[in-house]
DNA sequence: ACGCGAACTGGACTCGCAGTACAGGAGGAG
DNA sequence: CTCCTCCTGTACTGCGAGTCCAGTTCGCGT
């Protein structure tokens, strides 16, 4: 319709930006029309309240997620056919992806909003539960599909082993953000790549 | 001095259960005044701000979870002097613990800090990094011991190693947190044990 | 050309919470 | 008796969220 990019797109993409630097709270409504160039009233004719936002920015947020790691694994099976072989070179370019983003992976979302989940609806709290059920779904069958070729050297709980993937992202990303460093979780999850390899040595 | 609880801790007792339940933003003085049967002066008196409480918590809080690691690796030596062996009980008994905690394990606490930073000054956010760097240098350590007994099945990182610990149990955190669930963090340690046995499996 | 609805703007207001200022009170230690 | 520590009470500022509502602009269908 409008040349210039639609102004709920605008006001998303100032937020996120100003909430994976510093956090949701700390955002202001203010700010955020400042940035997108509208009134309060804009914002409130978009947006019913920041809870509202927040849902809006999450929904997104994982949609982008899921579509990253669609691809990333696309990539990876075209590589490589043995599921082993596809995960490890996938968690590679994870890595990767991660080292090449200057501060702020958006990974941060997830564990912002959980540390903060008070301040949203149930709406906003299921979102963001089903995005990690999702998450553990996905890497729980990968997971499954190595095991059918490889034999584990020890028995794993595969919930647990596929929620690791997450848990050492948001983990990484953590310490990314306190320790103001910026490799962290990269290398966490080269570390849990090392893990597989040692899990999954030997062909069944 | 006095007998009843000095004010200050009975302060900062009612305010870290809340902050654990709700997180820091969404915790109000009002509310934490009416739990310690005090006046907003009487917690202003004690608090220059709600930083200067945040630092408090934060200070009191690292000195708790380096006494707990402390102990429960001391009790982990007691009961066997092999480096990797005390580690793997270490890291049982950690499990163990967090599945024992009803609720909030306060390592959430230093999560949420880092990902609400911005409500705090230099100093908290410097707090936190030092506990993450102290930890990292514990474990490291601890590994280090480790690798001079058993030869390492896999070159990793030590201190990516070292900070493994930290990252997989406020990973776990966070999931738990999000999931509703409440093994998630003790599962997630189980997992990064059995990562050890595998790493370390043979004698140098 | 007219009207209608979508996408806004502007201004005035309420409310909750952080933080400030300051005056005063109780009770123990010297 | 007095000073200091540890408070209480009241009254204030200021900010940000959220509400209400009246009015504007502009493209679309008829």
């Amino acid at each position: 319709m409008d040349q210039k990019v639609d102004t709920r797109s605008r006001i998303l993409d100032i937020a996120e930006a100003a909430v994976l630097e510093k956090g949701f709270e700390a955002t202001s409504i203010e700010e955020i029309v400042a940035g997108a160039q509208i009134s309060r009233s804009g914002f409130f004719y978009h947006f019913k309240d920041k809870n509202a936002l927040a849902r809006a920015m999450l929904e997104r947020y994982i949609e982008a997620e899921n579509a990253l790691y669609d691809d990333l694994f696309a990539r990876a099976r075209e590589l490589n056919d043995d599921p082993l072989h596809c995960m490890l070179i996938g968690l590679k370019l994870l890595a990767e992806m991660l080292e090449e983003m200057p501060t702020g992976h958006p990974g941060c979302v997830i564990a912002s909003t959980a540390y903060q989940d008070r301040l949203f609806d149930e709406g906003v709290r299921e979102l963001n539960r089903q995005a990690i059920l999702g998450w553990r779904k996905r890497f729980r069958g990968m997971f499954e599909e190595i095991a059918e070729v490889y034999q584990p050297r020890e028995a794993v709980n595969m919930d647990a082993l596929g929620d690791m993937v997450s848990s050492v992202v948001e983990g990484g990303l953590v310490l990314q953000r306190a320790l103001r460093e910026h490799n962290n979780a990269s290398e966490q999850i080269m570390l849990f790549r090392t893990y597989l390899k040692l899990l999954f040595a030997s062909k069944a």
